[in-house]
DNA sequence: ATTACTAAAATTATCTATAATTTCGCAGAA
DNA sequence: TTCTGCGAAATTATAGATAATTTTAGTAAT
């Protein structure tokens, strides 16, 4: 939410652009264009077609040759695909974070999910719900992996803020319990399979 | 290898460099500067910044704000990542393409695998190899995914282009055929299997 | 009414120039 | 010798201008 302090302007717009995209207020289809873009933002459009590159690598937008950017559309077959991808890497990278794992970041990830409990709206949900992820997962030590889960979470909030899904319900929360549960048992397998199941179930609900 | 036609300026230098960082040419860790770049193909050094943006989400240069842009290292750990990603996400796409598995794919794979045997040097392997993969992954038809993978079988090429392995050896070819007896038999979880620990050992070899 | 063609407008991609930042080397002090 | 600070050179980031392509709109022909 808060774009904290990115040096250089692209970052800067990239991540503001990101922001209306995952939130719905620019919507699927529609076209960016590099000199209006430019111009609110007070700058020329070299930083933008490079913060379109950026949204572009996060699969936010589509770029075609000379023919400019448009925002990525999402059928229920992308959400399908996604919600799969993160599956599978969120259960690796849990499974690679397990041997590192210390009752302190487990305190962490249930405060954080405690956090979503409080959630006035479904942004704050969202970001708790991220958090959690986070948490759980940062201890596998795997940028590269990390970075890819992040990209597939935000597509996965952009789904969820679409109102395909009409309430952000419970049971998420319940599967948050039994991955701590499994986590502070020393039941690595069972943690990541649960893991996998419950981010799958993300792609599975209202279908429109 | 061949760059085919690629319209814009951007990715035919991206392409370009992509093609020496894998192969080696250009060693992990140096530095990329846009105005040498520029000048080689005769450029200017804007397009030259939007494939370096490229190359990044490739995962094959990082980039610092304003400290330029390095080609990747490749520490065993890094390399380790990479190869569970793709173990990960391969055998997520195989299952997902085993429904819609033809006997004409499986035999235009056991093709691909013969050009391997063929193979005169690491490089024709690589591709054939490459090939093996595509064939029996597209079938998928999720395009993030196969994206994704593709750019970490770029990261394992450049692997295994680095000389950590010193030759290219058999076992690789009893595990694609291991992987179409299965698929010829219907087992898909089988095949997913053998395909997940087959990509796996790849980043087990010559640690050196 | 619909299609095809042409010209104007809008837009993308690139180049050249400029400003801001970092790197590198060297001088001087501890 | 080793560390610190200053200044020049190199490099990155952005702006403004230009060329090339695509889109749009309007007109004429079927």
């Amino acid at each position: 939410m808060t774009t904290a302090k990115s040096d250089t302007i692209s970052t800067r717009i990239s991540k503001t652009l990101a922001d209306r995209i995952i939130s719905g207020a620019i919507e699927a289809g529609s076209r960016l264009r590099q000199d209006h873009v430019a111009e609110e933002f007070g700058a020329s459009h070299v930083p933008v077609r490079e913060a379109f590159r950026l949204l572009e690598s996060q699969g936010l937008v589509v770029s075609e040759p000379r023919r400019g950017v448009r925002v990525a559309g999402f059928t229920r077959e992308e959400v399908r695909e996604v919600a799969e991808m993160r599956a599978s890497l969120e259960a690796l990278a849990l499974r690679n974070a397990f041997p590192h794992m210390t009752k302190a970041i487990l305190d962490t990830a249930e405060e954080a999910n405690r956090a979503g409990d409080r959630a006035p709206d479904v942004y704050a949900w969202e970001e708790a719900n991220r958090n959690f992820h986070r948490i759980i997962l940062a201890p596998c030590g795997m940028p590269r992996l990390l970075k890819a889960i992040d990209d597939l979470q935000t597509a996965s909030a952009r789904f969820l803020f679409s109102g395909w899904r009409a309430e952000w319900e419970a049971p998420t929360d319940r599967d948050h319990r039994a991955i701590l549960d499994a986590l502070r048992t020393g039941q690595a397998d069972m943690a990541a399979a649960v893991l996998a199941r419950h981010v799958q179930t993300i792609g599975q609900k209202r279908p429109k």
